[in-house]
DNA sequence: TTTTATTGTCTTTTTAAAAGACAATAAAAA
DNA sequence: TTTTTATTGTCTTTTAAAAAGACAATAAAA
């Protein structure tokens, strides 16, 4: 494991990543349950090695440990309590995993590592969970997404994070278009209507979104889809080539 | 000097604080300069102790470099360019100071140091420059407020932090009520609207503002205040007991 | 008593958001 | 072919909020 690598990575500093995922009109979080006897639920998570930016390194952890690529994620705060360290976490998973007591598998170098305090880096994601190839192989976690509003206990603040990084995709789901990401290259008006009432968790009104979705200037329409069903056909709409 | 306590400190790690100051109806932002020979104008900045928080560390920093106590600080932004670390500004010093050369004042511990990358918290704060009491004596820098619009050229990517900080600065400054601490106890309605126009450079109309302040619901109306002008006295307005 | 400068508050206007209304479909059912 | 159903796109109306305008009420000097 690279963690052994320590002198090429930055001590004590790690970036957590909470990954929203939008699927089925639902908004969702991804997980992962750590390798270990018992239940150790964790956002995927790393290290910061000393030659590449941290915008650089939590993209680079996200695909380790998650496979996703080319995701827009976004810092978002800084946890820096003095007292955040490994040491609750260590104690539980020694509790549950008595063969790994200290100095055996656990190398002497690794055991440093994780004693002391850490300073960890939020950033936050939101992917389309049908569109996202997730590469769970070979990993030394699994991985699952939970419904952002039936969250288990995660390890460390990660509960606290978690709802901190809501609040900064709440706030910039507009700016970033990152609504947008999330659906085909041609979508219709319900389709980006239905992501957004997923994140903020409230509906909206048909009429005064497409309004306010017009308004924004961005869109380009299309041609009609004629899904086959009954009614009038939607227009597809696309981002317009020149929006970022 | 205590960067020389390298085990008490988290490594590659530091803290810079943008602090606006309000004078004269203008904003303004201190500015430390270094004690060396040559222009080095740089935020106050300094390291994390292992057993204090980052925000702890925040507010020790300020008060150690500036004497600034008890001052709201609010982290907004971090900064891990790959490439971000001293090798341009101990160029600089060098060339300036050549008596300073390597493995001689600057003792090994040192140079170890600050040759590596460093991550920064940037945090920053808002006060009113007559009510702060700032401590220039016993410090290896001298201080100065530069006006918000002429600011010089600062060491570091420490000039677009003050940029990124300004804009945090405004978004925040209603949510914060920022504003309030930068007057007396006792103020007026004109005294509260010229700190905003000077945070975001632009004028409110009175009887607007006026309205828009006493909604916000914060303000208690006092007595009257008879400055002596002839013309009608203005109300004391203070935040509500009740306020944080 | 008049004048001047400023304040507090009202009304009017403008703009934006929310809600309501309805014609225009696309395809199934009659 | 016509009617019916479900949904879409776009209007209008209503409501709320922001901006602008208007003016009486001072406090003290002239």
């Amino acid at each position: 494991m690279r963690i052994y690598e320590a002198d090429e990575l930055i001590s004590q500093l790690s970036i957590d990543c909470t990954i929203f995922g939008y699927q089925e009109k639902r908004l969702k979080v991804l997980i992962s349950q750590l390798n270990f006897k018992g239940d150790f639920l964790a956002l995927p998570a790393g290290f910061v090695y000393q030659n590449e930016s941290i915008d650089q390194s939590a993209h680079r952890i996200l695909t380790e440990r998650t496979g996703l690529k080319e995701i827009y994620l976004q810092q978002f705060w800084v946890f820096g309590e003095k007292d955040r360290n490994y040491s609750k976490f260590m104690a539980q998973l020694f509790a549950f995993n008595p063969e790994l007591k200290p100095n055996d598998e656990m190398g002497n170098e690794r055991l440093t590592w994780f004693s002391k305090r850490f300073i960890s880096i939020g950033y936050y994601a939101l992917v389309d969970i049908n569109k996202v190839q997730l590469n769970k192989s070979g990993l030394d976690h699994s991985l699952e997404w939970y419904d952002f509003n039936e969250l288990p206990d995660l390890i460390f603040d990660h509960n606290e994070q978690t709802s901190k990084a809501y609040r900064a995709l709440q706030l910039n789901l507009d700016e970033n278009l990152l609504g947008f990401n999330l659906l085909p290259d041609k979508f219709t008006m319900k389709e980006i209507q239905q992501v957004y009432e997923a994140v903020y968790d409230r509906p909206f009104r048909r009429n005064n979104f497409q309004k306010k979705m017009l308004d924004l200037g961005v869109l380009e329409r299309l041609e009609k889809k004629y899904t086959g069903a009954n009614n009038k056909a939607p227009y597809f709409y696309r981002l317009k080539p020149s929006t970022p």
